[in-house]
DNA sequence: GTTCTTACA
DNA sequence: TGTAAGGA
């Protein structure tokens, strides 16, 4: 499969993402209550976010670290209000899939996805974000 | 045990 | 934003 799809697949429950982006729960939902991020949802009704949705979160973060607030994040990030473009992806498949995988193989994902998904201009910043969970 | 929604000392 | 309540 490509980049694109490994990007937008569901893989991490909210816990994962709160220690990997260093929001509370609270924030998290928060900000997808303000259409920030649009995380996939399991049939249990529980999100579960994409790399994608972790470095749109890692972004609010440094702006919100800045003194941004939501309104002016809002006008700095385009708005993930399309469904079809970049909308995170769980097939019935995937979602079983991820169940097998326990928390470090998650982990060991996302930093493989710093060395290959990345994308110009946010690499220093996940790079600096996630560096707390990797030895040099 | 984790996550979800709603609500507010 | 944090935290409590009550379910799933």
């Amino acid at each position: 499969m490509g980049d694109e799809i490994r990007r937008n697949m569901a893989l991490f429950p909210i816990g994962i993402v709160m220690k990997l982006t260093d929001l509370s729960a609270r924030q998290i939902r928060y900000y997808e209550q303000h259409q920030l991020i649009v995380p996939a949802r399991t049939s249990g009704n529980q999100r579960l976010f994409s790399f994608n949705d972790v470095e749109r979160l890692l972004e609010i973060k440094a702006l919100i670290d800045k003194g941004v607030n939501i309104a002016g994040i809002k006008q700095v990030m385009n708005p993930v209000a399309k469904e079809s473009q970049d909308a995170t992806v769980l097939t019935d498949d995937t979602e079983e899939k991820r169940k097998e995988l326990t928390d470090s193989q998650l982990y060991r994902m996302l930093k493989q996805q710093l060395v290959t998904g990345r994308r110009p201009g946010q690499v220093s910043l996940i790079q600096g974000e996630l560096s707390r969970f990797f030895k040099s």
